[in-house]
DNA sequence: CTGTATCCTCTCTGATACTG
DNA sequence: CAGTATCAGAGAGGATACAG
């Protein structure tokens, strides 16, 4: 197996050649990274606020409770970059910028969202689980 | 549509004011603790392996390529104690322990999987919009 | 208003070594 | 085989100040 892989990673480059299908379980794999981007702890949350519509740097940051300037900046410059986030800048004074989801964008925001409302369907089960793990743990 | 829970709302260590529904946009509820769990770098692959069927760690650690024993140990920990992944050791001589997803556990997994997928079909999309990206970055 | 730049902390992560 | 322990580095993340 390739597991040991040599000190050369493959370039992305490499990769849309080969007509091999993404495998995220590839360490090597850019799909791996994508999702990164996407599950990342600011990227889901983004994505999630963004799939209710566009919003304003600000108000985006105000809806994202906790997230700082810097991290918001990097996350919806990731995802802008990946082409899941679209940025519109009017050139105006003061600035006003929008940023919204390109269809991939909405595509992933959907699934997130599935993933996120049953997560947050979970949490009391979560919950009892800790608990009772904990509870077993210390016995 | 999201948990009407409103019968039984977890006494849940939970966040300063009660709330009826989970948000993971506030940033003191649970829920955006729990998604870190399952969208993490190791925590959605091993889910997404575990959705395959049962594996037993070295199993595991060889089909999630680049993870470390101990972050798949501390991962797979975090899960079980979540209650996505159950853990069962038969105790005998070599140990033999087997992982695997619970219900709540296999209901992430398929949304996660959903995403996975979806990623890894947008891959070359992805490539192609950095290439622009950077392009235009450097124009 | 919308960012960028800087500094600093602290967690996450991975090698390595060791135990049952 | 299935972990645990420890250590050190890398990088994520946050606060602040400043620029356009």
């Amino acid at each position: 197996m390739t597991s040991r892989a040599s000190e050369t990673m493959p370039s992305v480059t490499d990769v849309e050649h080969d007509q091999l299908v993404a495998d995220v379980f590839a360490r090597a794999c850019a799909s791996r990274g994508v999702l990164e981007h996407v599950t990342g702890r600011w990227g889901s949350l983004a994505l999630a606020a963004l799939a209710e519509g566009p919003f304003r740097f600000n108000a985006l940051r105000r809806k994202v409770d906790g997230v700082s300037e810097k991290m918001l900046a990097q996350t919806l410059q990731t995802l802008e970059r990946d082409g899941f986030v679209r940025r519109e800048a009017e050139p105006t004074i003061p600035p006003k910028v929008e940023y919204s989801l390109t269809p991939a964008g909405r595509d992933v925001a959907e699934r997130l969202l599935g993933l996120i409302e049953f997560v947050e369907s979970q949490v009391p089960q979560v919950m009892a689980a800790r608990a009772r793990y904990d509870a077993a743990k210390s016995a």
